[in-house]
DNA sequence: AACGATAATGAAAATCGTTTTCAATTATAA
DNA sequence: TTATAATTGAAAACGATTTTCATTATCGTT
């Protein structure tokens, strides 16, 4: 796929080896819809690699968000999965059901951050917002769960 | 405190028994600017409480969450600080040199969410927005820091 | 005020996710 | 092909949180 193959060619850049582990975690976590647990990669990429270490899967998602190409996602039920790291200013809508991930951007909320610095006598210099729903296929999913 | 008799009262209500562990925690917590972490809360409530143990504090933050007393605070160095919860529909600012966390309110994004929703398809439940920045005391103090 | 049922406590052990250590393996430049 | 240094996985260590358990303390009842 595309990205994996940017992410390998961003790690050689960067002087790092491009060994067999690498390439398994790469193309699991670059081609996730959702966002994914180190032992969630581990176990999606053992079927390419299986002799893969779950160290190692911890190791390379390290190099991978030190190099911009992922970013840990924040959600209820974890703090510990990742994705594939948006492009420029984006935030992300999730999945409540099956945890599918979607960037959108096109928000412009810099009015609001200066009124409520001022306010409160604060420089607002980040923000986080994230978007959590249904997305089309869970929609009727649900109200069949609840019936 | 005002709030502190509050969350008492209302662990009273829910049939919990008023100790003095309790009381030291619920103290600590409730008149706190800063989001605070278990081991925080238990150096903070030792003070008042020396013969606390840091088991009882895990068990009495997750009573006062349970009761929609406290909530916990996603932050770039970690995600197990808990702060008073909001009131209604309030969002946090948070300082980013001293911690210090202030709610607000007043943002209507309702109109964003439901383009967001509608162009891909999702249906928009709930969403996250927090603010990071420098509160006014902080502010001189990072140039400071900085030169 | 004293009692008794039982909720709550803290110390210690267990557990879980993550990190470190280390000897063996492997990618890559020469 | 070789040499070097990066990378690997297994095992051990680690730190935060949870569970276990015997003891203590709260609070409704007497
Ligand atoms: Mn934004
Ligand atoms: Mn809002
Ligand atoms: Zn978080
Ligand atoms: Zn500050």
């Amino acid at each position: 796929m595309a990205e994996s193959q940017d992410w390998l060619t961003q790690l050689k850049a960067h002087g790092y080896r491009l060994t067999g582990a690498r390439r398994a975690v790469v193309q699991v976590v670059a081609s996730s819809a959702r966002a994914l647990t180190p032992v969630e990669v581990y176990d999606a990429a053992r079927t390419a690699y299986p002799a893969l270490g779950l160290v190692t899967v911890y190791r390379t998602l390290e190099k991978l968000e030190e190099l911009g190409l992922i970013q840990r996602v924040h959600q209820e039920q974890g703090c510990n999965a990742y994705l594939p790291h948006a492009q420029g200013h984006q935030h992300l809508l999730i999945c409540q059901r099956c945890g599918r991930a979607v960037y959108f951007d096109g928000d412009d909320l810099t009015a609001l951050f200066a009124r409520v610095g001022d306010e409160h006598g604060f420089v607002v210099r980040e923000h986080w917002l994230q978007l959590f729903g249904l997305c089309a296929k869970c929609q009727p999913e649900v109200n069949r769960d609840v019936s």
